[in-house]
DNA sequence: CCTCAAGTGGACGCGGTGTCCGCTTGACGT
DNA sequence: ACGTCAAGCGGACACCGCGTCCACTTGAGG
């Protein structure tokens, strides 16, 4: 059964007015009643599709992921296959500081507390490294242990202290070599 | 002008409660309400100390992590002064490893989003790295780089995956010999 | 023992959450 | 066109936790 018109109209304007308000306030200080407001309607209709604040930030993240999730599987060198591990993931942390430059209130937003782990981008971007440092001991947790610095609280704080985005990008780059 | 003496048994009541409370429960599953009613203070006296629970669940880490920052000054080798850098930053993790194992509910408590960069013991560990880092380019970026894989919500997640402590660590160690 | 400031605790108001249910609307069959 | 009815809508409501405020109690010094 598709959606019905009305329906695909109301969700339209919610993703819109929601985009609107966590880049103008950041996502903490916007509540679902701001959202519902200023997007037309009920508080029970924001509800039915989306349970809470997460999910719309993930649902507004999710065609900015994909397309990073695109280039990576199939995009040319360095971001895509073919290149050497090492420029593979210093490409990917490139890419990942632009997103997080354009985005960041946004992946805040779908994170109450440690929820970031288990939404399914955080998956992908896991094995996407696991298969990169496949020549290490343990890839499994060192996976993990390369996206850490990607944590965006960590990346707001940074550029909060008035450290640019190129600084970042050659600090992982720097990290991603030593591969 | 000293504490009162009421006042001193209260508090300790209010930090014996809430210690029992966090790693019962975690820390996110705990109301201020349930503090007080289980330290036998009224919500007000609870408010007076502390204004949220992070500053209760901060005051319950300091006494471990000065403990391991008289450590990093002053201790023997290869935490304290003495041995080179990469293995200091391993005994470093190492330390750090097994202060999350045993509090990591506290220090995820501490933390309200972001406001885990703001407290002071953050700004210890990153001036400890930094100094460790400072061969590197940009040792003031890398600091945070090197400590992002500590925070909490990671380590609790890995754990729940059931990563073992050791096995992080030893990723962490390969990381700091890679200096 | 008196005084009074420090300390206490619970009542209160506020704001956000999530649910529930009567009303509306759009899609589909005739 | 029109009727039907389920999908969709929205606002009222109850609940919960936060943080404050202020009348009362307690303990330390004179």
């Amino acid at each position: 059964m598709p959606e019905r018109a009305d329906a695909a109209r109301n969700r339209a304007k919610i993703l819109e007015a929601a985009e609107e308000l966590f880049t103008a306030r950041g996502a903490a200080e916007v509540t679902m009643e701001d959202i519902a407001r200023a997007a037309g309607v009920g508080r029970g209709t924001l509800y039915r599709r989306y349970p809470d604040r997460a999910a719309i930030a993930v649902a507004l993240l999710d065609e900015h992921e994909r397309r990073l999730q695109e280039s990576l599987l199939r995009g040319d060198p360095p971001l895509g296959p073919g290149a050497p591990p090492a420029e593979r993931l210093a490409a990917f942390y490139a890419a990942m500081v632009e997103l997080l430059e354009r985005h960041a209130h946004l992946v805040l937003g779908t994170e109450v507390g440690h929820s970031r782990f288990t939404t399914g981008a955080y998956g992908f971007w896991r094995t996407h490294v696991k298969v990169l440092a496949a020549g290490a001991p343990d890839p499994d947790v060192l996976a993990d242990v390369l996206l850490a610095p990607l944590a965006p609280e960590l990346y707001l704080h940074q550029r909060a202290r008035g450290v640019t985005p190129e600084r970042i990008t050659a600090s992982l780059s720097e990290l991603a070599r030593l591969l």
